[in-house]
DNA sequence: GTCTATACAGTGATAGAC
DNA sequence: GTCTATCACTGTATAGAC
């Protein structure tokens, strides 16, 4: 797994063997429960060393949680990427992209992520900014990418790429997103598909060419 | 003001005077800083009683912080219609929704109640489901019975009228909705009408009739 | 019901030995 | 660096007087 090989992390506890350990831990232990209601000896009883080990790694309960926001964040929203997809079969490709960002948006590590900065942010506010690059506006400028080259090759009749990329974005998450932030979805997998065909069904309507023209006008 | 006139809270504390008091305390300082940052304390303190007094209306910390959200869920979606508006002059009437819409969940109220009720839902996970049916599940009530009219109206192409209102709610919400929750907006009264008019534009193109029609094809 | 005073557990953080 | 033991403090919750 090797999780001590990114060089970003601002606290850099000494990342052999306890360190890792401590911030796997806290990772856990936080995103199972927030911030409040971990405490200092459960991580380090999690991390099998002392409390006082926790202390000598970082400085302070909340220095320990902004290292786990910020390494969780950079970590799970890198792989997302839509460059390889054709922009003249646009259907299959935008199909691919809204099941590809569901997919992450969705998983439970995800979800448990944005689920305590959220919670958390009053009293760290520079942790939404974090998130929101390393998410959200990440994931957003790999869309857009993809809407310019689809624009370019006359597939989608989009003039504005970031703001489309911005709707389509909002479709595909729809509704299931705040519904899994609230705890209310089985996480069903068959309905994800179903959101992201629906989804790339009413934006092909939108831009699309041809498939999309209204019924009768 | 009159808080208390209300029947649906479940935990019935005697609302006079002093049980009003604490819960709008309570409700303050949660909203605020989320359940774990407040103290029993400081509640009492800001409904100018005794720590005593306020677990003589509330048995715990835990039944005043459900008693809060709840309250709030029930208070802040029960205005929301769409039941005057003209299904046939559609474009006006959508708008006229997002913003309403927008209105509402982007409100620092709204805002900090979906915060705490997200962030503490795994503690309460009974919450995520109070919110929901009082406010999300509410609106999107409204706009599919609007979307339905328009339907009949002729004025709307939509086949699945409660998959249109989630997907119009999911535009309009956009990425603004995310980005409020993360503090990341200024809160400017201009982006969210500008995200409302891009909103009704895009689902007038997929949906409606005449001027949505795609330029070249 | 409302207060003052307090019991008691648990918290974040540290001292000092090794 | 790592441990055990402990600090000072705050938290929730309650007893007893009025």
């Amino acid at each position: 797994m090797r999780a001590g090989s990114n060089p970003v992390m601002h606290s850099e506890p000494s990342r052999g063997g306890k360190g890792a350990a401590i911030l796997a831990a806290a990772r856990q232990e936080f995103l199972g429960g927030g911030f409040g209601a971990v405490s200092m000896d459960v991580i380090a009883r999690a991390a099998s060393v002392s409390k006082a080990t926790v202390y000598a790694h970082f400085t302070s309960k909340e220095e320990l949680f902004g290292a786990v926001v910020a390494d969780m964040s950079e970590r799970y929203f890198r792989g997302f990427s839509a460059s390889e997809l054709d922009p003249v079969d646009v259907a299959a490709s935008l199909t691919t992209i809204a099941r590809r960002f569901l997919e992450l948006v969705l998983s439970p590590e995800a979800v448990a992520l944005n689920r305590i900065i959220i919670g958390e942010v009053s009293r760290f506010p520079a942790l939404g900014e974090v998130f929101w690059q390393a998410g959200p506006e990440r994931s957003r400028v790999q869309i857009e990418i993809f809407m310019r080259r689809a624009a370019a090759a006359g597939t989608l009749a989009i003039t504005d790429p970031r703001e489309a990329a911005e709707q389509f974005a909002s479709l595909v998450r729809g509704e299931i997103h705040l519904r899994h932030l609230l705890r209310l979805e089985p996480v069903h997998a068959a309905a994800s598909a179903d959101a992201a065909a629906s989804a790339v069904a009413t934006f092909l309507r939108a831009f699309g060419h041809g498939t999309g023209a209204p019924a009768a006008g």
